[in-house]
DNA sequence: GTACATGCAAACGTTTTGCAGCGAA
DNA sequence: TTCGCTGCAAAACGTTTGCATGTAC
């Protein structure tokens, strides 16, 4: 058994069994690939390419947010990241492999609905149906009013 | 009755009802305004502002794409335009009231379905009740594999 | 005459690219 | 030693904004 907070983080894990796919792709891993990856493994939600690099900033000498952007596409390539965008602004990354989520936004309140896969699949089989697509919440998300904002929006008729 | 091809075209006598919606909001007519309107209304299908921009080169001694825009965005105040997004890329703006329009996108070949916003009513519906998310597809698409490129992605494992 | 709309220029936020040099393998 | 990756700079892209001029009303 493993006794809690006494091994390395489950983050730490994550990074180094990315580091090994890099590796065993012939990849490189460089200070800041790696750093990319803590970035990602350590944040609790998706995040911009923007807050990868802040991340970075204290722990490099110098860092530079063209590379994030490499990295992520590298990373992307690979399978190791994946990213998303919702509603406007810039996308936001995330590791694969913690569980793939599809989104639902807010249009008004920018409130972001993570759901499995599995609690779309009702959604996707009625429009595979009737339009013949096979529909893909997790790069462009479902957008329209959360609850909250549709029953502000019919108050305010 | 009214004879075809013997009066003004159609679009031109949107152009005209849109004008007299302005006029009658108190905003002004430029001759700029009057060919974005025109663009939009000529177009048979939804064109980005560089689009509009490009129809009106021809026929203003001056044009430019900063007033493309806030026309655009004043025109879409008022009710009589409205823009969304297909994917990455520009906006794409249409005139309303030739019948709203909701749409699927494929993320592979860009195909884009326009639907009227009744067919999608079993979606919106099912994802109201799992979610309590009012659906809106005419601003932000649902994106997915069109029926041939699923066919083509599934046969090539 | 008075707002409102225009053209021009410059900036915005996000992302991509070119290039010389550093460094992981 | 090699070639992938880096930082830096600059540009690309779609869009917005500031400002002085012009024009619809």
């Amino acid at each position: 058994m493993t006794a809690p907070h006494t091994g390395p983080s489950i983050a730490a894990r994550d990074v180094d069994a990315a580091v090994d796919a890099l590796r065993s792709r012939g990849l490189r891993v460089s200070a800041a690939r790696r750093l990319v990856l803590e970035a990602l493994f350590a944040a609790d939600a998706p995040i911009s390419a923007e807050q990868v690099a802040d991340g970075l900033a204290g722990r490099l000498p110098r860092s530079d947010l063209a590379s994030v952007y490499r990295n992520l596409e590298t990373l992307e390539e690979v399978g190791l990241v994946r990213h998303f965008h919702l509603g406007h602004g810039p996308g936001l990354y995330a590791p694969t492999g913690t569980g793939e989520r599809e989104y639902l936004v807010c249009d008004s309140c920018n409130t972001v609905t993570a759901v499995p896969p599995p609690d779309l699949e009702p959604v996707r089989r009625i429009i595979q149906t009737r339009f013949g697509y096979e529909a893909r919440f997790g790069h462009f998300p479902i957008v329209g009013l959360c609850a909250d904002c549709a029953r502000e929006e019919s108050s305010a008729h």
